[in-house]
DNA sequence: TAGTTACACTAAAGCGGTTTAGATTGCAGT
DNA sequence: ACTGCAATCTAAACCGCTTTAGTGTAACTA
């Protein structure tokens, strides 16, 4: 069972050359005469030889291979599409770059900086990726005092401890509030993820300015768990105010499709009656019913430029500050003037 | 820069034993006294080492780490919410057992098996799961040659070329027929992902038997790409038709929203005129406008499944047959009787 | 007392690359 | 003919771990 290995000896042998002179020979080293590079050229390729990844980091190479950890509840999956896409940012700028990526989902903050960590000492990862840049983060810190290379997606306030890509959340938030209040709207809700994410607080306090900017003090910010069911509660309890919002933020758009069910099922009509905003999800925004209107950012940008950091700090390179594009609101068919009926 | 790392000889040096000792109480080898164990582990724990896993891999141990490609289309990220399950599931089997995973994305056949195959050439990872099986599907021949050890999840049809984990879409379809057929459909349609993944053509032709068993010869399947935007467009079409379907059958829960929400936007009603069935997606299905009835199968479990099967073919135990829990039918708000107003 | 055996431990040879420090050769310069 | 030097190529050490084949000692037999 146990098959032979074609080593860089086996080259060597059938080249009539040293070991050395096919190293020098793969790595582009000067001093070879075009002839023998050939010849280990041809030697290689007719054994089908590829390289020991595990050989060449022992010699102190480096593994070509970053470290990425998702860190989310068992079983409960909860919805963090953003989450998923920087991932498969990262990936796509990883992959054709030709470095792969090794990749764990872990339950606990205490897991993850374990694993991280652990691949760093193990010397299975060049350097990790932080997906999910949260507020006070401990992270940065503890793997810098690890000396683990690390870059990160996320609140662009821990800038200054590592390199971030991020975007202005902020921006975006202020861009819909106007176009609301446009509207004539000035009850307007967000319901945000509760979580320790960066993400909501920095969307929460943007929403709280930008209501009192335009002078609307009745805006009201409902933080929830991040899934479907909550977001349904939770609408369903704002829909039965006296003074009901006439619009509601989501911070994603499964819960922006609960929020919208509700309304639909206690008969309040949307737009019409109620306006209803998502975050992300364009693929689906397009093909609920009504259409929903959603900021939309290129969060899969997001984890390519923080990959492009880190091997710039790989490289020793100058890192640079890493804000992508401001996400912009796509207004469809689920914002609308308010209605009278809704005016008191 | 060069940090300093901790390796084997400093730990026998300060607990004054051999390198080959700190192996042997590494490895829980017998015939050492508990006094020079303890020591050694203890100097191990001071220390703060962590074994290379290069060097590890170098000498002929493992490499803990088992590879995963996804191939999908590039930019056009396709909705194939199994998938992600899939590799939800080989992730959480893996990261108990503290196995590593390689991941990468690529946008073609040939990029994925050339992958596979440098990953295991190059010694990074001990063996690869395939998680889209399709029908005909090359690989496992190709992978075969290569001596790579590997187990995938979906067609059963391959099961006496690799260890495969599936569950029964057959007898899932089945119940669906059966049901709408209960409540008096006799013209169903079925909206299949044209891909040439297996699952489309194992449904079908489940489809089709389960009608033709019942005397259902009014039945269609539509082949479309899975995206929202061919859902939506060809539901608008068959629901043009002057014998539209009373019922339809979608391959996810994103194209069955798109279909439903075609259905509300020409007026006709869901569930009163048109019966409406996902598969998958119970999360966004209880929380639609009205809620889907759908198909649930426990994708992430075919994940796990497929993990304990390589890595007990990597021990080489007995891989046994991988079959699941089959998919068990939901029904919930989009399924109705046939209202009287379509019978003709 | 010598011979065996069990036990606790170790020296040294790999694994497959990279790299350092030469070794060899050919050829121009004097 | 002898030196100097650039151009090619190679021997051997090294990376950090595992493993084979011992070594040395104390206890047990006869």
């Amino acid at each position: 069972m146990a098959i032979k290995r074609v080593t860089m000896a086996d080259v060597a042998a059938l080249a009539q050359v040293s070991k050395t002179t096919v190293s020098f020979v793969l790595n582009d080293r000067p001093g070879l005469s075009a002839a023998t590079r050939d010849r280990v050229l041809a030697a290689a390729e007719e054994l089908g030889w590829t390289p020991s990844a595990a050989a060449r980091t022992l010699s102190g190479k480096g593994t070509d291979t970053i470290g990425v950890v998702l860190n989310r509840p068992p079983r409960l999956t909860g919805i963090e599409p953003a989450l998923e896409d920087y991932f498969q940012g990262v990936e796509r700028e990883v992959s054709h770059r030709l470095i792969s990526l090794l990749t764990r989902v872990v339950s606990s903050h205490e897991e993850e900086l374990l694993t991280l960590r652990s691949w760093w000492y193990s010397r299975r990862v060049d350097g990790v990726i932080l997906v999910d840049l949260r507020a006070n983060d401990d992270r940065p810190s503890a793997l810098r005092n690890a000396h683990v290379p690390v870059a990160g997606v996320g609140d662009p306030k821990l800038r200054n401890q590592l390199p971030v890509a991020w975007h202005d959340d902020s921006a975006a938030i202020d861009q819909v509030v106007g176009y609301l209040h446009a509207l004539g709207h000035t009850r307007i809700a967000r319901l945000s993820d509760r979580s320790v994410l960066s993400y909501a607080k920095i969307r929460n306090d943007a929403f709280e300015k930008s209501c009192a900017d335009r002078r609307l003090s009745e805006q009201m910010v409902c933080p929830i768990e991040a899934t479907a069911a909550a977001a349904a509660q939770t609408t369903r309890e704002l829909l039965m105010l006296a003074k009901r919002p006439t619009a509601i933020l989501y911070d994603n758009a499964v819960t922006a499709m609960a929020g919208m069910a509700v309304a639909q099922e206690m008969g309040i009509q949307v737009p019409r009656e109620l306006s209803v905003v998502a975050w992300g999800g364009s693929q689906i925004c397009n093909y609920t019913h009504p259409t929903l209107s959603a900021v939309e950012g290129d969060d899969l940008g997001l984890g390519m430029q923080a990959v492009r950091m880190l091997l710039s700090k790989l490289k020793g390179e100058d890192v640079g500050d890493g804000q992508c594009a401001t996400p912009i609101f796509v207004p469809r068919g689920s914002t609308a003037p308010v209605a009278r009926v809704n005016s008191f």
